[in-house]
DNA sequence: CCAGTTAAACTGACCAGTCAGTACAAATAA
DNA sequence: TTATTTGTACTGACTGGTCAGTTTAACTGG
């Protein structure tokens, strides 16, 4: 599709770093373009040059970082027996990394009509079918009680997870990985049918 | 103190209700006080005389919220065996009748710094303070597996119940408030220290 | 050459907040 | 009872600033 990589490439991750390191203070809306070039270090034209809008360029930055979202989910993959543990802590590790996109998903996801909804929805699909992946094969293997929906139950995780995430970053920081997905599996605990 | 009533307490409904109503759709900033004065049916005037600034009409918004939503949530009382659903359910039904307030809720409350942190901390301990005193009550019942950290629990049951509300509402809409208190209670079940 | 980038000035819409003035009810005076 | 004052609530035109997006002319590295 793309014949020669190009500089665009780089400004673009620089917009989309830049953009994120904003973001988690004052949110989307209410961050000036100008004021992402300068963090990026580049031109106010430049942005324009490659994402034709301030739109433009959240849709690509929420594309772009739920690309790296889902790379890191589908590598979950191992033993059935701890695929639970293996998911969530993907998905802590990757909000930890990125905690600004996680403000920003959680913040505009369940805005009705919103103007990424279309995106959005789209990445949302993208993500739970991933984690819808990874639980149909732990109700495979007769891991899950009955009466679990498994699309529910991905919806459910997803957002929770999240949810936590956020929590452990804004109000109880110095807690570790390690403890907070100890906690949302004491949590969920019930879905892999066992009381520990 | 306040020897009239006044007219001001009508006012101010009429313009939380209209913030509310609008809200949902467009998110708290990016949300002009024109649009709001005139939803209301009032003088853009008006909202600065009541409440000062576009930020306090927001504070004073988030505290009448959260006090509804608290009142929900003491009078969950009752037999120790359904405090849980008691409690899954009074939330539920508060954001079902509130929705935009859930998605007010889920949009600033993790933001760091943001110009509502403080308020919104403090309306978080407020709520978490409930549900910790109610899962409090299933710990000395014995209702609680080992391990169990009361006051984590409690942080990610609410934002666990929030989110599927959310989804609830946008995402599936079509379900009952029973099937989701249900989907609820299955994923939490490991609470109760009982698989079904 | 030329795709990408830069710096700077500019436009036009939009919007938070202001302020001089209106409406009216209760209190007080005549 | 009628007239006058006072305080509260409200009004809406206006102001000053902000910001997305545009335009232009010049620069740079491959």
């Amino acid at each position: 599709m793309s014949p020669r990589p190009g500089r665009t490439d780089v400004t673009k991750r620089k917009l989309f770093d830049a953009t994120l390191r904003l973001a988690g203070t004052r949110g989307m809306v209410g961050l000036t373009v100008d004021e992402i070039a300068a963090e990026a270090g580049v031109a106010k034209g430049t942005v324009y040059y490659n994402f034709g809008s301030k739109d433009g360029l959240i849709d690509a930055l929420l594309r772009y970082g739920v690309d790296l979202l889902a790379a890191r989910l589908s590598s979950a993959d191992g033993d059935a027996s701890d695929t639970l543990s293996r998911l969530i802590d993907g998905m802590l590790a990757f909000f930890a990394e990125y905690p600004t996109f996680a403000q920003l998903l959680v913040s505009e996801l369940w805005r009705t009509p919103g103007q990424w909804q279309q995106t959005l929805s789209l990445l949302r699909e993208q993500v739970t079918s991933i984690i819808r992946g990874q639980l149909q094969r732990l109700a495979d293997a007769g891991e899950l009680p009955e009466g679990v929906a498994v699309p529910t139950a991905s919806a459910a995780l997803f957002g929770t997870v999240l949810v936590v995430a956020l929590d452990w970053q804004v109000f109880a920081p110095e807690r570790s990985q390690e403890e907070v997905r100890d906690s949302v599996l004491t949590l969920v605990r019930g879905l892999r049918g066992t009381v520990g």
